[in-house]
DNA sequence: AGTGAATGCTTGAGGTGCTTAAGTAAACAA
DNA sequence: TTGTTTACTTAAGCACCTCAAGCATTCACT
């Protein structure tokens, strides 16, 4: 017990094996957009809008000013993958919806993640449920804002 | 077995999850880079240099062209984090090196990582050891550059 | 109602990150 | 020697990001 195992890693390390694996599911995540013409960032907005969305959540679900939002959201109206409609309950607000073809670029990019969807095809389905629900007990903590 | 059950999530779920903490660590490592001026990338430059490293090299790293790093290290310099040295056996190299104080806020960055090792420090050694199995099993897939 | 504060969005300035193209200097190979 | 490759820098151009300011609308309180 005394000496490092290969069972038992040190904190660093786990620290330095999630920050890879991060990483390496960005840069799959960037090469697709980038492969339909998008921006990282363009995508992420693009995968947040399920249904329409005011300036304002969006920015706050990317953590980020308004004031950016503004110029993302801009550039991927002026590609047609995204439309800003009126608010019926307050005129300040400007919602933002995905148009057909932004939805069909944002499925298509999360489909063509090869590097991510190969490596988790490699677990079986009691090794994802293990890997799910330690996971799903991170998060909680991870995503405190402290 | 044969329906779905909370036991065995869809692979859009693991996915999805996976992207969440990537996220979430990502933006902790940001805060604690901020927190001491600095942005996340020229954090993630300061903690590769262990070492003396070429410009190119850490290009290389970085996944991205040299000219980038040329400048993200001006500013490191700029700041005394970071010195260019010339390379004893190539005079085009120039190997860029962290000072003491680079160095030592590097060190800080990573110690004030708190969402991060809040988190980790949830899990049991035991849990700790198969959440690290799991995810070294999934890395080299990830990084493979299909 | 009427007035002042808070909210939602945009614009503009300034800095960082990133790529491509071009240029310099040094190493290498024929 | 001559020609090619390699390491780094510079410059132009765009995307991202923040802060400060400004405009329109809504809200809260008297």
């Amino acid at each position: 017990m005394s000496a490092t195992t290969p069972e038992t890693p040190t904190k660093l390390q786990l620290l330095e094996l999630l920050a890879a694996i991060g990483t390496a599911q960005w840069r799959d995540f960037a090469a697709a957009a980038a492969h339909h013409g998008l921006t990282s960032t363009q995508a992420k907005v693009l995968a947040q809008l399920s249904g329409p969305l005011p300036m304002r959540a969006l920015a706050t679900l990317l953590v980020c000013d308004a004031s950016n939002v503004t110029g993302i959201v801009d550039r991927l109206e002026g590609r047609g993958l995204v439309r800003r409609e009126a608010d019926a309950h307050d005129r300040r607000v400007k919602n933002v919806v995905a148009t057909d073809e932004g939805r069909d670029v944002i499925r298509r990019v999360r489909e063509e993640m090869q590097a991510t969807h190969g490596a988790l095809d490699t677990l079986g389905a009691e090794d994802s449920a293990t890997l799910y629900a330690l996971l799903a007990r991170l998060r909680p903590g991870m995503e405190k804002d402290a």
